[in-house]
Parts: structure tokens; sequence; C-alpha cells
DNA sequence: TGAACAATTGTTCAAATGTTCAAATGATAC
DNA sequence: GTATCATTTGAACATTTGAACAATTGTTCA
């Protein structure tokens, strides 16, 4: 019987009705899993960090994360179709910078949660 | 000539400078980019956002994220092995919470950038 | 003990992902 | 126009990943 599966039922029925009632629905969910995915690879994050630090060229960024600058561009792409990212052309460079202040908040979490962690 | 490779070296030089020497070491980026690995599959979202509402176990988490309990189970083990959530069993059942307030702030930071977008 | 329930684990497979190299595009200066 | 620099793109490859199923472990109660 179905009813009977959960002994405590009674005692959290109010958050599971609650989070019955607040389901993301799956555009959103898959929306908000995509900023995550993006921040999720180690080279991104590295380039999203050192922009953290200023606008920079795809030849720093490569330098900085110590990849290539074909790898970066293509990571780049991503960042950028992803809103993370702007692109903006001074003559032959294209300079990086980070597009949205919430990124901003969101690695910088990122590395709280990380050296909260280690306490 | 390297030196010569980015035309806007000289107003960009402080951020490149900066970048290089606030570097993030290997590990401390892996262990970054773990949590962000983990918060971006859908599945794991939605287990995470409903255990925003309470203790709830895998049966209800499958139920509210529409899931399978097995599927649920698998990736509750991940949530656990990244210290996302932790599990209390109350004799037959298994409850699960969040672990931790910073997760808490991220996922929240996660719904405010798609909100955000929205508009 | 065994029966029934709750949850976890192992394995397989298709799909998605990051990296690399070579080629192509954009931009400037001659 | 050509040459050169800066960046992007495409294709091939290896790796990682999540979903699905069956089998297993842990717990309670008769």
């Amino acid at each position: 019987m179905l009813n009977m599966y959960c002994d405590h039922q009674k005692e959290h029925e109010a958050a599971v009705q609650r989070a019955k009632e607040n389901v993301l629905n799956k555009a959103d969910v898959e929306k908000i899993c995509a900023v995550f995915r993006v921040l999720a690879d180690t080279t991104r994050m590295q380039i999203v960090h050192a922009l953290l630090q200023g606008e920079m060229c795809v030849y720093h960024l490569a330098e900085v994360t110590d990849s290539t600058v074909s790898g970066v561009s293509h990571h780049l792409r991503i960042l950028r179709d992803n809103n993370i990212v702007k692109a903006k052309r001074y003559g032959k460079n294209v300079e990086y910078s980070i597009a949205d202040e919430h990124i901003h908040k969101i690695v910088r979490m990122g590395i709280d949660h990380l050296t909260c962690a280690k306490e």
C-alpha cells in the first residue's frame, strides 16, 4: 500500500506538500542547470575566475589558464552562448569580460563553499 | 613576437597580472567545479529544490521529481558524496535534507539569475 | 527465523562532453 | 591586392555521463 510507504509521512507531509506545489517547471530547471553546467568545467571556471580580475583576450586567457588558444575559444563560445561572458572587439583583438553581476556572486559563493568546507 | 600579440596589453596588463597572481590551484578549482557539476543535473536540481522545502525520503523525492526510486537513490549518493545533502535513518526510512547553508544560497542564486534573465 | 518493505548498488549502453589539430575567417598594415 | 596576426570553427577522438534494469543490502515485524 503506497500510503504506508513512509512511516514519517505525517511529520514530513508538509514538506512533501510544499515541494509538490512548488515544483519548478521543466524549462526553468533546465535553464538553472545550464548555468551550473557551464560553470562545472575546470577550464571554464578558470576562465571566469580570471575574468573576474578584468577584461582579457583569448591569448591571455590561454596563458593564465594554461590551455591552448583554440580550446579557450571553444569554451568562450559556450560561456557567451550562456550569457556568462561578453565579447568586445578592438581591432584585431577580442576582449572578454563577465556579462552579469550574478555570475560574480555565484562564483564567489562556490569559492566560499570551498573555503568553508576546508575548516 | 609574443609581446606584440595583444595591442591592448597595456590597458589590460593589470588584469592579466592580477589573474596570474590569483590563479586558483588545481585541487581548489576541481572542488568548486564539483559542486556546480553536481547541481548541473536537472533531476538532482529538482531533488535539491524539493529538499529546500524540508526533510524527505527517497520515495517522496521520486514522486516529486517524477523519477524512479532507484534513479533518485543514485543521485542522492552523488549529492551525499559531495556534501550537498545529508541522510538520517528513522527505522526503515532514510530522510534526506540539505547539508549546508551555502547550498541554499547557491541554488537561490541560480534561480535569481534565471528570473532576472527573464525580464 | 522468514516475509515484506525501503533503499542502495552494479552493470550495461547510448548520448553528451572536452581536447586536439588543421583549416577558415576577420582585421590591419603594407 | 598580399602578408601577417588574432580568433574562430569543424572534425575526429577519447572520456564522462545519466538512464534503465536486475540484483542486493538493510530494517522491521510477525
